[in-house]
DNA sequence: AAGGCCATGTAAGTTGTTACATGATTCG
DNA sequence: CGAATCATGTAACAACTTACATGGCCTT
């Protein structure tokens, strides 16, 4: 799935501009999808010459024209086709763990570090999510959909899950790395190897 | 982070081929890391060239000689150094998301397939996690270091939080987003819109 | 005065995936 | 007989990110 096929897409409920198809994504997709402007820009130079939106401009004064998009009905068809035909992939990638999973080689301070950092990336994504699933109502003001319910209601539980266990487990992780990491001056007996 | 730093990584655990690399990541971090052989054989090669890990050849009969890799102590530091400078992001890419997103425009039988899909590409991820969780034995025979087990036990949470809410709102979902689409034969009165 | 918000867009670069190329062995 | 496992590697391609280019307004 491309970004084309996520403009087209977020243009169903409603016109709007680059700027605020940017916005949506990181109010309501941030949790599961992420795109920026070098690409939501060409992707709707390229839906346009496909005919899949139109778009008028709105003259402003003192900045760009805005450009305001619509969906065309063969968008709207060519996005049920093209969702149709998207397998249902779901990727991780996850530096974060992956220092974590090499957390013996780090100092305790850095991993602690790491993870208040990423506790604090996370709080707000969580905290727009549960706007979201309370009052049902998307960032532009509209109800949400049975979709979107649905995945602001995975997005909280999962990363429910993913605070309350780093935050219930970040001390004994740092507590059984320092003993690795002690220099051998106490050396309690023992070490094997 | 880039695979180099990944397969650096996995092979301070010991020696391996690109192959048993690619099983490492299939089964240890397929929860939150990819690489295909694409991407590590490149960066082994690269490595080589870098002097921070050695190889040596082991011939076999009837298919290319098996080429194990080895950390060097310049390689170890290398590692570290990258460890350090590495950004702790974590993203999430889930066509499944976007898709259960616009569910409302799609076919419920089809919502339904995407869904059993995932989950069902979601139980052997989760065994295999909540095997090393139980165990503390890797894939390769090896006890789990502190940042394995709770890279582990962050993985049988999430996993485990997400097939929950997926499980017990599935058919809350089919049933609602049925009523979008079912045709206006019977209409019952009150469709707004 | 600095930085964030609004607003669009391009171009270079990074990084990884997919498909291809090769080929024997074993299991069902 | 087909598929999976073992084993390595290349090349074309896809897709996105980052940085750049432009520029005024508003808040701190």
């Amino acid at each position: 799935m491309d970004v084309k096929t996520l403009c087209l897409g977020v243009l169903t409920e409603g016109d709007k501009t680059g700027y605020e198809i940017k916005r949506c994504f990181e109010d309501s997709f941030s949790h599961f999808f992420g795109a920026s402007f070098g690409s939501i820009y060409p992707a709707l130079a390229e839906l346009t010459r496909q005919g899949l939106v139109t778009r008028r401009s709105v003259e402003q004064d003192r900045r760009p024209d805005k450009k305001i998009y619509s969906v065309t009905p063969e968008g709207r068809r060519a996005l049920v086709r093209e969702l149709l035909a998207t397998p249902p992939r779901h990727k991780v990638r996850s530096e974060f763990l992956v220092l974590i999973y090499f957390a013996h080689l780090l100092p305790p301070e850095h991993v602690a570090r790491i993870i208040d950092e990423r506790l604090a990336q996370w709080q707000p994504v969580v905290a727009e999510i549960e706007r979201i699933c309370d009052s049902g109502i998307c960032p532009d003001g509209q109800p949400v959909t049975r979709g979107v319910r649905f995945a602001a209601g995975y997005g909280r539980a999962v990363l429910g899950a993913a605070l309350d266990y780093v935050r219930s487990h970040k001390h004994e992780l740092l507590r059984e790395i320092a003993q690795d990491v002690e220099p051998p001056t106490r050396a309690l007996a023992g070490a094997a190897d």
